[in-house]
DNA sequence: CAGTATCCGACATGATACTG
DNA sequence: CAGTATCATGTCGGATACTG
């Protein structure tokens, strides 16, 4: 399993695996990010709703990774004309498809956190 | 799919996500940390080997990193007694089992940049 | 209700020079 | 070869006060 002769094809295919990280983790991280991403996998949710189940977020920090990931095309958000005003916001089809990715990065946390008690 | 009396449960799972996510991302979030683990999938590699493999990436920046992935068990690293100096960094099993969850990462990355050309 | 505006400190990373 | 040491910089996130 050591490398062969492909060294070049090896080398690129190392690469084109660093962008593609490079990307979702440009577009995933972020300290509240994953959370917004949870909350919103069960259906829309409206500012404050999300500021109460995100425990310990600044207003400042939620409103900016929101629109971070407005901007990543992640989430949408949506604004009733109304007084007083409402806004939910809510996965897009594309922002739904990282589930299977954030599961599988939670699950692996979870089972190798627990490894460590001998640290 | 909205939250129905379950709110409880639903809150709980979120965090219980959160929890594994922010251990996962504590041990792969770091600049040169993927490109570090993607090279060593294919077998162990010397320091200098390394550096010449992940391009940018500064002496401070990679032996940091390194200790960091060592610190969280997915790095041995192993010191020949020679002169001149000899060191190689291997993955461990928990480096190992990384590949999944990062090639699910990437695969994620590298389909939705594509469909970002309308930016 | 759903945000803005400002200020600030902590930390991650970079550049450069030196060493056992 | 495989690092350390030191200094500089930029981004992230927290605290606080204010607003349409």
């Amino acid at each position: 399993m050591r490398k062969q002769e492909s060294t070049n094809a090896l080398n690129e295919s190392v690469i084109l695996r660093n962008c593609g990280m490079a990307y979702t983790l440009s577009v995933i991280s972020g300290r509240w990010k994953p959370a917004i991403l949870f909350n919103l996998m069960d259906g829309k949710m409206r500012y404050n709703e999300l500021r109460r189940a995100i425990d310990g977020v600044s207003e400042r920090m939620l409103v900016a990774q929101l629109r971070e990931l407005e901007e990543a095309g992640l989430v949408k958000r949506i604004v009733y004309p109304e007084v007083p005003p409402r806004v939910e916001y809510e996965l897009t089809a594309l922002g739904r498809s990282t589930e299977d990715m954030l599961n599988s990065m939670s699950d692996w946390g979870n089972m190798h956190r627990e490894k460590k008690r001998g640290r």
